[in-house]
RNA sequence: GGGAGCAUAGCUCAGCCGGUUAGAGCACCUGCUUUACACGCAGGGGGUCACAGGUUCGAGUCCUGUUGUUCCCACCA
């Protein structure tokens, strides 16, 4: 047998065992009718990301559903992949090429695209070998790449579908722009923050002199955009202005006063300046009223068609028209106002609201499956409460604009006529106008949002549009773990999308989960420097104890703290299981995996409790409550096992005894290799290492059956017996604790109990754990002696002379307050017991364990008088 | 403005269908070189489960309200 280091080291071990799965080709699935399909898709990282302990979260979470329900004979697929993430992969190259003083206009699309595959080719690697550190059992054969050559073509198939239905269309309406990233983005991109602002109100002259009208406003730049002056129809303090003209101040332009019933006559002034273009409600507001519309601001948020304020950026801009109203005397005044700003959720620019010729999709026609889908419980949501913020959302959906002003992604196959204007939009690349016939087109240069090829990733990762035998095995998926962040970017967006191009939904549940943040609280960023690479903590602690932390001690869908601390008990652990094995190993000399034929009371004691904790944790795991499973699992390892059972083979094992030895033995094996089955799909590496260090069958632990319930060793009765035997060495062990004897000192115990055959059966470990010279068990009483020191529990009375420690009066003070509190219990219970409302009314089997608690305090008083008795 | 989460030991968190005397890790105290493990063992202290009502034989768990806190959504000029 092996011979095992004293301590476990991870680093010596994970490259070696994960070369060992990926050799034995057991991460790879293939469709199997004979099997259950189970399958997941992994959220794509972004190609040139970094792994982050969110990402470890999530493909643990992944990682320990494949590898359960590989282990328990499912054809379990894991489709790994990245995303091309336009924008930021964009910006990635963008910036290293600003270090060598060249945009990407210097470079021109064609050479930029491919410096940006350059790069994917250079980078995109990392993250997924930062996924294998992890143990995760992606099947790599399968790794597909957002804009591989499949993902285009469903790409590219989608859209032609949904222009086709009429569901895609291009306009001319106000989005959001992020003049940093120099693009549109949809309303979901956007992050808005409260910030502290003003309310500048701007007297506006009335053509006719008669005065003036102010408005307020919290951008004052966008008045060169102006195109009217709205009013609520019922305030009466400006019904009379109502088709009036004002004169814009710094334009010499008119603008009309309208009535509209979006303005609110409580807030501000109520008068509204209407700037069609650069204000969503002023958009709709222009659309009713027939405004006309200029555009004051180009792609990079500098003013143009403003007159002298041309060229300034769109801040110096306010700044000056600010100062300009204000020594013409139009600033009337100026409030402090606390307002909320949209942000890119990229780069944190703040977002310019912007009439904008782009591409959406029509969204009301495809959030009504999508919303049926949810509600019939079609797809779930764990936790549920998921489902309610994924249906507010999908309910009050807006067209969701796709196109992005980047050359990285998939450009938009829409090509438009020099002649007649018409777009021709199309699988293959025309040649000429589907219309007209010229030649003259012109593809459009717009890429599409990221988002769009990811929603499809459930069903173009099994090769759709091609009907293939993969697509028709694992599709709909089994289930997708992503953090809420991403619930209305992907979850909603593959909900949707599975159910308009494959009628179906693309996952049964969806399985969310939360941040992990700070030890402080905070959500980890690169601003704050407070971001802990997963690749240290696996250096120092192991990636089983990286995995286990993220999986136990919370709760889904909640946010966890990360301590590294909590990694260190999980190496501890890790640790305890290592040793577990060593010792195992140590007293090894049987070759094969079997139990034997008689078993002891321990024996029956540790596979009753084995056996319960493999039902429930592969409960907990088919209910997607990793964290219960995991502490079940934790706590029969280390308190079970490792603290109880393990010494209770040693006498056994040092006995001399071949038979003795070899059946405690078999059963530590037997006990240990179930132990590794089920703690397997959690940490792997540490399991399948001292699997393939045991006697075992078979070439690995990961596809190994993993353990059943099984009726025949559930032994209540038998195990509730031995658990008297464990009460009494705890009972014994704690009044040495309290009168500090050192376990060098081994007086003799004498066990007076009712039922001395369980404990003579367990006298050896008595004397073991006890710490006893000698056990003596009998059904009667001592001769009353001052020298004994007593233990009481709820089956025997415990006695052992050590005259020179005790205190007769003490003990008997100590004896008679157990004694109290024995009785105290014992009268809540008969209370209990009594109240006929609840012997009626409560279910049978708690009336039941209260009558058994009622007994065991009774028996445990009585035992309590006697000891004092026989003090006295 | 709408919605959701959270509030349990000094700290971070579990507590799954309402049913013991509410648990874990860390921290703390006492003792221990017991030949698997000091990354350990044994024993121990520590909680009015935010507050107020309600339902129930029984509430940390369900309901209502309150307070505090975090987050999401929303076209709050």
């Amino acid at each position: 047998m092996t011979q095992l280091e004293k301590t476990y080291d991870p680093a010596k071990t994970e490259k070696r065992i994960y070369k060992l799965w990926l050799d034995g080709g057991y991460f790879h699935a293939e469709p199997d009718p004979a099997k259950k399909p189970f399958s997941i898709v992994i959220p794509p990282p972004n190609v040139t990301g970094q792994l982050h302990l969110g990402h470890a979260l999530d493909n643990t979470i992944q990682d320990v559903l494949t590898r359960f329900r590989r282990m328990q004979g499912y054809a379990a697929v894991w489709v790994p992949g990245t995303d091309h993430a336009g924008i930021a992969t964009q910006a990635r190259v963008v910036e290293e090429l600003r270090k060598q003083g060249l945009t990407r206009y210097d470079l021109g699309r064609e050479a930029f695209v491919e410096k940006v595959w350059e790069w994917k080719r250079k980078y995109g690697g990392r993250i997924i070998e930062q996924l294998k550190l992890l143990g995760s059992s992606c099947d790599w054969e399968r790794e597909r790449f957002t804009m591989d050559e499949g993902c285009s073509r469903a790409v590219r198939e989608v859209f032609v579908r949904l222009y086709e239905k009429g569901l895609i269309y291009k306009g001319e309406r106000i989005i959001n722009w992020c003049p940093h990233c120099v693009t549109a983005l949809s309303d979901v991109e956007v992050e808005h923050e409260e910030e502290p602002g003003h309310l500048w109100h701007i007297k506006y002259p009335l053509k006719d002199g008669s005065g003036h009208v102010t408005v307020a406003t919290t951008r004052p730049e966008t008045m060169l955009g102006d195109t009217a002056v709205a009013v609520n129809p019922g305030d009466a303090r400006y019904t009379h202005l109502i088709g009036k003209s004002v004169v814009l101040p710094l334009t010499d332009r008119e603008i009309p006063v309208i009535a509209d019933e979006y303005v609110e006559m409580e807030f501000g002034t109520g008068c509204v300046k209407i700037t069609p273009c650069h204000d969503p409600n002023d958009f709709e507001v222009g659309q009713r009223h027939d405004l006309s519309q200029i555009l004051i601001m180009d792609n990079d948020a500098k003013i143009i068609n403003g007159g002298k304020y041309d060229g300034l950026d769109r801040f110096e801009a306010r700044r000056a028209i600010v100062s300009d109203l204000a020594s013409l005397g139009l600033l009337e005044k100026t409030e402090e106002h606390a307002h909320s700003v949209g942000k890119c959720e990229r780069c944190g620019t703040t977002i310019e609201p912007i009439t904008s010729p782009q591409w959406f999709v029509t969204m009301k026609p495809l959030a009504g499956p999508a919303l049926e889908t949810v509600r019939g419980g079609r797809v779930k949501f764990a936790p549920e409460r998921f489902s309610k913020i994924y249906t507010n959302w999908m309910e009050g959906v807006r067209d969701w604009c796709i196109s992005r002003q980047l050359w990285w992604g998939h450009q938009i196959p829409a090509w438009y006529c020099a002649e007649c204007g018409h777009i021709t939009v199309s699988r293959a690349d025309p040649d000429k106008c589907e219309k007209c016939g010229s030649a003259n087109i012109e593809r459009d240069p717009d890429v599409l949002d990221t988002w769009f090829s990811s929603a499809l990733w459930p069903f173009e990762v099994f090769g759709w549009p091609d009907k293939t035998p993969e697509l028709d095995y694992w599709y709909p998926t089994t289930v997708v773990c992503p953090g809420y962040e991403i619930i209305f970017l992907w979850v909603a967006r593959m909900i949707f999308s599975g159910m308009e191009y494959m009628g179906d939904v693309p996952f049964k549940t969806a399985f969310i989960h939360g941040i992990v943040r700070d030890d402080k609280g905070r959500k980890m960023s690169k601003s704050l420097g407070n971001g802990i690479d997963p690749q240290d903590v696996i250096d120092q602690y192991g990636a089983d104890a990286l995995r286990m932390n993220m999986i136990s001690g919370n709760s889904p869908g909640n946010d966890m703290r990360f301590y590294p601390e909590r990694c260190e008990a999980m190496r501890n652990f890790a640790n305890k299981i290592w040793n577990a094995a060593r010792f195992v190993m140590m007293n090894l000399t049987i070759g094969e995996n079997a139990l034997p034929g008689e078993l002891e009371p321990e024996d029956k004691w540790i596979l009753s409790k084995l056996n319960a904790t493999v039902r429930d944790a592969t409960e907990n795991l088919d209910r997607y409550e990793l964290g219960v499973a995991a502490s079940k699992i934790y706590d029969f390892i280390w308190d079970d096992f490792c603290d109880w059972y393990i010494e209770l083979t040693k006498p056994r094992l040092n006995s001399g005894d071949e038979r003795a030895s070899v059946s405690a033995q078999s059963v530590l094996l037997y006990v240990l290799t179930e132990i590794l089955k089920l703690l397997h799909p959690f940490m792997p590496f540490i399991t399948e290492e001292l699997w393939q260090a045991l006697p075992h069958e078979g070439d690995a632990l990961m596809i190994q059956k993993f353990p059943e319930y099984d009726e025949a060793l559930g032994f209540p009765g038998e195990a509730a017996d031995f658990e008297r035997v464990m009460a009494a060495i705890r009972a014994v062990r704690a009044r040495r604790a309290e009168m500090n004897v050192p376990p060098s000192k081994r007086p003799s115990v004498l066990i007076v109990t009712p039922s001395p055959g369980i404990f003579e059966a367990g006298r050896a470990y008595i004397a073991k754990l006890a710490y006893a010279g000698d056990v003596t068990v009998s059904r009667d009483a001592p001769e009353a002696s001052e020298g004994l020191v007593s233990a009481a529990t709820d089956s025997a009375r415990i006695y052992m002379p050590l005259s020179e420690l005790v205190d007769a009066e003490r003990e008997r003070e100590r004896i008679a307050k157990e004694l109290e509190k024995a009785r105290a219990d014992l009268a809540r219970l008969d209370a209990k017991l009594q109240n006929a409302e609840f012997t009626s009314k409560a279910p049978e089997r708690v009336v039941a364990a209260e009558r058994e608690r009622a007994d065991k305090a009774k028996a445990l008083a009585a035992n309590l008088e006697e000891s004092l008795r026989s003090l006295a």
